[in-house]
DNA sequence: TATTGTTATACTCTATAACTATA
DNA sequence: TATAGTTATAGAGTATAACAATA
């Protein structure tokens, strides 16, 4: 069976990955956190948001309205084109995904402390070509 | 940075798990067909699927309602208990099933091919401690 | 005339509360 | 009286269509 490796590591990432977000509660709804993440780059138009989050430009306009309200992203116009808007974390934007990404990082340490060495070293050997993958 | 094995994991599973999920196109929408998988190693009654799912048991009705119409589940009475009803996949349902993991696997299929023997050996290698963690 | 962003409206998924049938 | 399942209703997210402002 020459794709047993690929299903293997299909669900081995899924159910890892399932995990990670059972585990954590968000402070946000997840789709107001994706947007969040893709500001911490750099700021972005809403048209641009919902080309990467794959939603209609009105959706992007409720999801920057809420974290507008929330006080996580900020609103500016653009100064060389009067049509566009720049949307940016906030302080508070940053803080949440910090404080979010420790929860996730917390449940996957203690995940890893159950591991005996060897088995530590045996995933940090195979994360060069995990990262490779994901990079495809 | 004694977590930044743990922070490194996290990121390549989500990064993978994202990819799979972009790259394969659902026939049905997410919730509906995580509810499949679910029914796929034995039947169960549309109140252990809200328990499993963590949605609320009218919105467990709803998605059983749209699966029967698309004809991918059964419902069925307990003859035991007759409040309850079993809910179990059809022929189509498992049929549908296949056909996604077919998809999913194709992806990271291609994307192991293009990593050499080495890397998938550490890959391979890995596997077991990665599937403890998704245990734990 | 094309593009960015927003508002108007409708549809879907979700939840809580209330109801029916069975234990 | 408690539990399984459903129906009723409301709230949030999404989409398409229409509109305003700017290029």
């Amino acid at each position: 069976m020459p794709d047993s490796l690929a299903t293997e590591l299909r669900l081995a990432c899924q159910r890892i990955s399932r995990r990670i977000r059972y585990e954590s509660t968000l402070d946000i709804a997840p789709h107001l956190y994706s947007v969040l993440i893709h500001l911490e780059r750099s700021p972005q138009t809403p048209r641009r948001l919902a080309d990467i989050e794959r939603v209609s430009a009105p959706s992007m306009t409720r999801s920057v309205n809420s974290l507008e309200e929330l006080g996580l992203v900020g609103r500016a116009p653009d100064p060389s084109d009067g049509r566009q808007v720049i949307v940016s974390l906030t302080d508070a934007g940053r803080e949440l995904i910090a404080r979010t990404r420790a929860q996730r990082d917390s449940w996957m340490t203690r995940a890893l402390d159950d591991l005996d060495d060897t088995e530590r070293e045996l995933i940090r050997a195979a994360l060069p070509a995990l990262h490779k993958v994901a990079d495809r």
